[in-house]
Order: C-alpha cells, then structure tokens, then sequence
DNA sequence: CTCTTTTTTTCGAGCCTCGAAAAAAATAAT
DNA sequence: ATTATTTTTTTCGAGGCTCGAAAAAAAGAG
C-alpha cells in the first residue's frame, strides 16, 4: 500500500485490465474495451495487438450483431479458449468432483464421486482427491500443461487459501492440500471455502444483481456464508472466515455440532431442524444422518399442518433472521441469495426470518433487503472456482510483474 | 475498478505516496522516502523538487540525527506546517468540540462547550455547531483558506459522508451537516461517525499495533465500534455501519434505549450496568441520566464486595464477550481496543467478556486476541478527524486528479 | 589537502498513453 | 458502378514519467 508505481506496472496493470474486460464482455470490439476501460482506442489497440500475438485472444470476425450498419464493422475479440487451462475440484460432504476448464470457461472434462467423507481416513481422503485431479490430468494430454488447481471445500481456510483448517466433512484438521497436490502435480493450487466460492459464482452468474454488496448464505447440513463487500470477496484476517453458522444466537441455548452452545447452526442446520421436529432435547447431539430427503418429508408435513415440524422451520427462520439481522447492523442490508437444499423450504423460514429481521438493528432499511434462492449450490461452488483459477490467470500469469507474458502461443 | 489506469494517473498517486511516506516518517531524507516507496532516488528528487516549490514540503536542514556518519548528510523534508488548515469539530453527547489544525497536524486553536444536546431543537444544535465553526475561522483571519472540515459526531452516519442519519445525543434525524455548513462557509465538508474516528487515530497514534486489522468498541452511553480491516476503515455500505452496539444479544431481552430488545448495549450501556446494578426490571427505560460519575460509583462498590453492582458488571462483560466472540467468527480475532469510560471498569469486565469470548467461535484463536485500554475516547477522535482531513488535503487537494497542485504557496 | 563515503541531482534512454490523422472497411447516395 | 459517408482501427509523433548511470555535492577520515 505504501509501494509507489513504477513505470511497467502500467502496461501490466492495462493488460489485466483489458483481459478482464473482454472475459466480462465475452466478444467485445476494441472500441468497446476502450469504452468499459476509459483508455484510449490508440492504446486498446496496442494492448490487443499484444495479447492477439501471444494467444491469449483471438479475434471472430463474426460480430455476434452485424447488424447492417454504415461503416467500417466492429471485430470482436474473445479468449483464446485454449490459452490455458485449469482445474477445479469441490470437495463437500460424502461428495469429490472435479472439472478440467478452458481458458474461456467451458467445462473439458469433469468426474463426480461419492464417497464417505467422515468415515476416511486423512490419507484415504488426500489420496482420492490426488486421484481424482491425476484421472483429469491424464485424460487430456493435450492441454498440458494446466495452470491452476483450485480446490473449494466446505470448511474453514486458512488466509493464504493452501490449507484446510478444520471441516465438518471430516475428522481431520490441518489439512495442507496445496503443497500436497504441489508437490504431486507441479501445479499452483489454491484451497478455497465453498460459500466463498458461492459468493464469486453468483457475481458472474448475475452481476446485475450480485454486484458491489451481497451476501450468500449456503442451507444444508450446516449454515455458511459468502459475502461480497465494496466489490471484494470478504474473508477473515487469518482463515476464510465468515463463520455465519457459527454467531451464537442464545448463548448457552442449544448443542451445536461444533461442540458450543447456541449457534444458529444449532437452530437451521438440517439436524437441528430435525432435532426440534421430533421433539428431541435440544442439549443432545443427533445421532441419525439427516438426509436432504428428511428435511423434504419434514417440509411437506409442516406445509400441511400446524405441528413440530413448522415450529421447527419457523425456529430455524428466526435464527437465520436473528442472524442476518446481526449482519446487516454491521454492514447495512444487501441483498441475499438462500443457496442449498434449504431453500427449497425458504417458503417456510420466510416469514418468521423476516418477523426475525425487523427486530434487530438491521431492520431499519428492510426496504433494501431482498432475497433469491437457488437450491443447487454445485453448479454455482465449481463456477466460482473457475472464476477464482481464471482470474488468476489473467492477472498473475498473462499479465505478469516482470518479463513479458511466458504463456504457451497455442493456435 | 475496471478502469484503466492513465499517464497522469501515475505522478498523481507518487506524489500522494511522496507525501504519505512524509506524513507518516516526520523528518525522512530523500533516501528514505525512496526506500519506503520502492521508488528510484531520481524520481523521489523529481517529485520532492516540485512538492517543495509548490510549498507542500519544507527541507529541515537540522537532521534530527546527523550522527557524525561519513559522507554528504542526509537532508530531511518535513510537512509545511502553513501548507494548509483543516478543521474539525466533535459532536458528541452534551459536548461540542472544535479545533483549528495545521498541515502538520497540529492545534493551531481549539474550543470546546457543554451543551444539552438532547433538549435542544434541530435549529439550535445546527447553530451551535456553524457558530462553533465560525468562532474558530474568524478569530484565525491569517489561516485562511480552511481546505476542509471533518466532523465527526455519535452516530449513524450515510455512507457519503455527509449526514447524520440517526443519533442518540438528539431527537432529530436526518441533518445535513455538509450541505448545511458548505453552504454557510464555503469549505468542504465530511460528517464521520466518531468511532470509526477512535480507529483511525488509534492506527495514527500506535501504527505497530494497529495496523492491517483491529477493533475500537467505545463503552460510554452508549456502545460504539469502529474496525480496521486489511488496512482499510470498515463501513456500511449505506451507512457508516459497525453497529455493534446494536447487535442482538439475547433475542427479545433487555430493553434498549433505541427501542429494541436484546441489544448488546442494553446489557453493557452505561444505562444497562445501572438498570442491572439497582435491581431495575430490564424491560424498562431507565428514566434517570446515568452519568460516567455513576458507574464509577458502581464499579467502585462493585469490586469491595458481590452483589447486584459486581453482577452487573459481568452482564456486561458477557454481552461484550458474545458480541465480540460473533464478530471474530466473521473476521477471526484481532486486537482490539476498549476506549472511552467504561475502560476504567475493564478490570470488572474483563473475566466474564474472555469467558463469554471461550464459547464462541471466535473462541479458538482465543491466543491472538489482546485488548488494550484508553479511557479518554476525545483526543482520539480528534486526532482520527484531523488524519482524515489531512490525508484528503494530501490525496484530493495536493495530488489532484486533472492539473498540477492549485494549492496556495505559502512561504 | 586529498581520499573516501554517502546523498542528491542531472541527463539521456526507454516505455507508455494520448490525440490527431490516416487507413480500412463497410453502407448509402448518385 | 462509382463516389460519398460513416464507423472502426491503426499509425505516428508528442509529451510525460520513471529508471539507471554518471556527475555533483557535501561531509568526515587520513
């Protein structure tokens, strides 16, 4: 921050500038990046002319609206889809994916694995994630060579994103996944928290509305957050931070799985939305898996009756309520995408989330609130990993500090 | 963000960083601005050449420490003190400050009044506030031009920086404070929430330990928070945000005084401690004015013997604690420090807030967390007001965007 | 009085962006 | 069919900025 500008930061700094705005516009001309950059049509020109003959864009003729107007037409630009390519990998619970991705974005090749996350053991599981990432890699010996790997993991990260901290997904902590896949493929890996990755999803999904501010909160087994501040992923000063599920909404209430007492996830995490359905203490764990389908049957049974089971969605709303209204004292309402299996039953935590909003601070500008849902979360976790990797990237490797962009010329 | 950076943008930013690295260092050669900015010694000369002809620095021949070394003696540069005036006024409960300060940031004049804000109309308080400000202008007729006013009031602020939206030192909301005093005297005008200000002139005063990331709470009436995050000041993202006075402690609790129930400042407010320590129902207002010298009382009895007083100190504490330990879950731990008179009954309430911190999640990290004490909340948000005018003097003003420096030379 | 050391300035080279003008590539008009 | 018009893109020179190298400046050491 105190580091002044050299002179080379510039062109660097351009370069990403109109790489990011050609990814953002997908086939934009040189006249409209020189409009969305506010650099002049001589530089643009410059700039592209470089990134045209290093491959990192091509050019396609056909503009997608010619449109028969007078003059000379407009050549878009586009990424060069085979100017790198990078791997994701989303490691969730009793679930391993992964996905091979062209510099463009577009899924190559892609494998899904079920397996029993709690019950692996640290190697079994490091290994099947090695596995996975060598299946891929082995698949396409002809995108050598890949750029990135990103992992996203439900879980809490550390702040230079290499490490697993601590998940639910397994017993194990400590998990250095960077310099294990490192050390095994050669490759740059960045370990990332899935919400976060949720967070960087939904902005390219729909930047519209998923702009300078919002908030993503992930409903499934537990409850986590991603959250989007001024433009920037917001995350902990040491670990991915965020720990939304795990604010205490009634100090001393009921048992957490994180072994405290009164966290909202203790309140609207699927075990304890079945825990207080079926009248269990709220002071004991859940021994049984509460399954996606539970939570289902329990939301058709609270839609058809009064009972237990609305009470508990109801009580889940009101945490989650209590919570975003915690949240919104701190930074001001924004708007909020319900992701996961769980908002597949917002009609029921609506209410009483809202009722829950209006008593806290946050409730002031509830006019400012507003809220989406999205029951898928995959889809959204493997896109913002791409994003993350893509955005590295652009910024890291093709426009590089020192020497010119090293990046294989691929035709 | 997706701007382009331009040609002029480049000596624009130097120099800002020049006169950063002066603010900053006091009395630093030319060499060492250098080091500090990375920049080359040819550019330092250039730029430092053009700021002291502009009359922005000075060269102070007595190097504070000549040490008799070999060689062509370093040459230090300073802020010229005549540079500029700022002005910046505090509004807080039943006191109005103001003072005159010099480029380099000292007190050139200064007043201060007690004033009954609560009983006074929306009318009187803004006179009180223009008259304050135009005492001060005109008994400094050779300080002319004042460049900028910050004032910094309890409060909710807009995140524009120019009304107080919401405060509880008056009845009335939604005062143009900007708009109102440009218009009387000319001056740019900036309205802050006085705790972000705490932040900022605990970072100015002690740059070691406030540095990237920390935490101010201000225990008075009320409860205040500002926070430092990634070097940055945290806000709203409509407002001046951070309201974590505000933040619900136990749903449906204790009254407080902005008339919602469970907020952590109805158990910690000086109200609160009151309310608690005389057997008050807590679902009440407490009509009586609780004075600083009230809770000095208390806490006195409080630690000669148990009783109500020295459990009303640990409500506190553990509302403080819960509140503290829900904001590390977001933001992982940081240090924080507890400003204003509450600080001197830290001793009461220390126990039960690293208690009530223990189960929460920010619990875990509890080793990087430390607090610090600082009773007298005034000279900080004076001084964080002063570095806020001072730094937009030395970013707008002194390296603005389009032509060179317009700023006044003064000898 | 000369040599050494350190700081600061000077000067030319190399980039970068910009504006103006030219070139390119199409449609519209004659 | 040819010329005029319009819009996009490239070219080219000007102006700024930072940098490195060398020179100048300003001291103490010998």
């Amino acid at each position: 921050m105190t580091v002044g500008i050299r002179h080379d930061d510039l062109r660097r700094r351009n370069r990403a500038m109109v790489i990011s705005a050609v990814r953002r516009a997908g086939q934009p001309s040189r006249t409209d990046i020189a409009a969305t950059t506010a650099l002049s049509p001589s530089t643009i020109s410059a700039i592209t002319a470089d990134l045209i003959s290093e491959g990192i864009l091509v050019e396609s003729r056909a503009g997608d609206a010619p449109a028969a107007r007078r003059g000379r037409p407009q050549v878009a630009v586009r990424l060069n889809a085979n100017a790198a390519t990078i791997l994701t990998v989303v490691l969730s619970m009793n679930q391993l994916s992964a996905a091979l991705i062209d510099y463009a974005g577009e899924t190559i090749a892609e494998e899904r694995r079920k397996l029993p996350t709690l019950e692996l053991s640290r190697e079994a599981l490091v290994d099947e994630t090695v596995g996975i990432v060598r299946r891929l890699i082995v698949a396409a010996p002809d995108r050598q060579p890949i750029m990135r790997i990103v992992l996203a993991v439900q879980g809490i990260t550390d702040s230079n994103e290499r490490k697993l901290l601590w998940s639910p997904i397994t017993p194990h902590a400590d998990i250095d996944f960077s310099a294990i896949l490192e050390k095994e493929f050669g490759i740059p890996v960045t370990v990332e928290n899935d919400c976060n990755m949720i967070a960087v999803g939904l902005r390219w999904r729909n930047p519209e509305r998923y702009a300078r501010d919002f908030i993503a909160v992930l409903l499934s087994h537990g409850i986590g957050m991603g959250m989007v501040l001024r433009g920037e992923l917001f995350t902990g000063t040491q670990s991915s931070g965020g720990e939304f599920g795990h604010m205490i909404h009634r100090p001393d209430g009921a048992l957490c799985r994180c072994g405290r007492r009164g966290c909202i996830e203790a309140y609207a995490g699927n075990y304890a939305i079945w825990r207080n359905a079926k009248g269990l203490p709220e002071t004991e764990a859940v021994a049984r898996d509460v399954t996606d389908e539970d939570i289902r049957a329990l939301a058709d049974v609270a839609r058809s009756r009064p009972g237990p089971e609305r009470e508990a969605f109801r009580i889940a709303g009101e945490a989650i309520g209590f919570g975003l209204g915690n949240l919104f004292a701190l930074i001001d309402p924004a708007p909020v995408a319900i992701v996961g299996h769980g908002a597949n039953a917002f009609d029921l935590i609506e209410k009483p989330m809202l009722d829950a909003i209006a008593r806290t601070a946050g409730g002031v500008h509830s006019g400012a609130i507003s809220f989406d849902t999205e029951p898928d979360e995959m889809p959204l976790i493997r896109e913002g990993c791409a994003m993350r990797a893509l955005t590295f990237i652009d910024q890291e490797v093709f426009s590089p500090a020192q020497t010119a962009a090293p990046g294989r010329i691929v035709a």
